[in-house]
DNA sequence: AAGTGGTATATGTATACACATAATAATAAG
DNA sequence: CTTATTATTATGTGTATACATATACCACTT
């Protein structure tokens, strides 16, 4: 049996996990240092700190300066999902994907969508609704709201061929926004849009996004009867 | 107006991140390399390299060897959710949290379980079915199958004064998991103990966490009405 | 035209070193 | 005994350097 050499940084973090793991580091102890761990592993203090920081990062590790570096007690389960376009997500899943402008409008937003976007002017909105299809299924109903005082070249653009779904990624850099999930009994309008019976559960997922503090846009994603989203970690 | 000098991974960073955002690199365009980068910033290639790296993580770059780096033409959304414990999350909406063994019981898991913990053989396994509640009204059902092969202290645990979500966290280190959220129509007994009547959408998220093969546990929390996951980004 | 192999190159990683920073612990001052 | 100051220390970051690795590109063969 030859022993393991440990080397790069992906060695020691394998090794620190695999100790965490063994309960040989417990939940709240403190492990040794970068220096001496570099010692014992026979690599440089700057491969432990690369390892003991991106496990840091992922919630594994606690770190603080001059304290040094413990287990955490409370590895906060972290699941990154990512959210891809309509279309490729309908791609994934091996099916064809189509798309159907159902309204492009100019109008004054709900008082909800205000807040959402955190308007408080009277100002219209473009406002577009879709359907994203999947082998010609109803997959998922696209209802937006466009700030077109933030992206005046949306108004050339009739969203008939494509979704603003596509569009705006590459169009509508963005600084941040927010995103939720939820539950909802599906109205007879989103029924009837998903080939579903009203009052059936359907998953959402809204979004607002954001250049410095004006909304550009806000989305709201109505899936298909059964949906999950699903990631791992 | 004097000149920014940028010389440390979060200003390389910053920069990058605002000539993607002022569009003086596109979507799809290839940035300058490492060297240059560094050269034209006056700091090290490790630095440059420190801050594009991190970019590359996060979806917003696309970095191949020999070829570059290049804006990302479809920047991954990506939302990291924390899903804390439920004793968190109810005290961090400000309310009290209270908690109802309502079964535990040792028994054979349904088909469904055992394929989510890829379980072959007909071993029993311990169910818990548990209410959180939030200024003691219903707030998520936590229905779970603990594999007491893995965890052979559960069977000591009564889970009655506090829930199996808790005791895991910090006697069960996992190697990885999955995680699935969906919007699901409440059955009579989940209407019954979220006191909502049948019918009524709730969120639900479902989660399986292995030691390397051994799945650990499998647990469904279903959400009071109206329940909303939120992040940002 | 299609495959084969070599070379140049941008990113990826490891190292030694230096200094910065945060935070604890020790010390001095009131 | 409390508060302010200072020293110590573990992590955080930047630099120069070296070598590793993936791969685009070109030359060459078949």
């Amino acid at each position: 049996m030859k022993p393991k050499t440990i080397n790069s940084w992906p060695d020691v973090q394998a090794e620190v996990l695999s100790r965490i793991y063994d309960r040989a580091w417990k939940p709240g102890d403190l492990i040794p240092k970068e220096i001496d761990l570099a010692a014992e592993f026979g690599c440089s203090r700057t491969t432990v700190n690369r390892a003991l920081r991106e496990l840091a990062e992922a919630g594994t590790l606690d770190r603080r300066r001059k304290s040094g570096t413990r287990v955490s007690l409370n590895p906060v389960d972290k699941a990154t999902l990512k959210i891809p376009l309509i279309k490729n997500e309908v791609n994934n899943i091996r099916k064809t994907y189509g798309y159907n402008l159902i309204q492009r409008k100019l109008c004054l937003p709900p008082d909800k969508i205000k807040t959402q976007m955190r308007i408080n002017s009277g100002i219209k909105l473009l406002h577009i609704l879709a359907l994203h299809t999947a082998d010609d299924l109803p997959f998922v109903i696209e209802d937006r709201w466009i700030n077109q005082r933030i992206l005046p070249e949306s108004e050339k653009q009739s969203f008939e061929d494509y979704s603003a779904n596509e569009w705006l990624v590459s169009n509508a850099p963005y600084t941040h926004g927010t995103i939720s999930f939820s539950a909802i009994n599906s109205s007879t309008e989103i029924a009837r849009l998903l080939s579903i019976k009203a009052g059936e559960a359907v998953f959402e997922i809204e979004r607002n996004t954001f250049d410095k503090d004006s909304a550009i846009t806000n989305v709201c994603l109505t899936y298909e009867r059964g949906y999950r989203m699903l990631t791992t970690f």
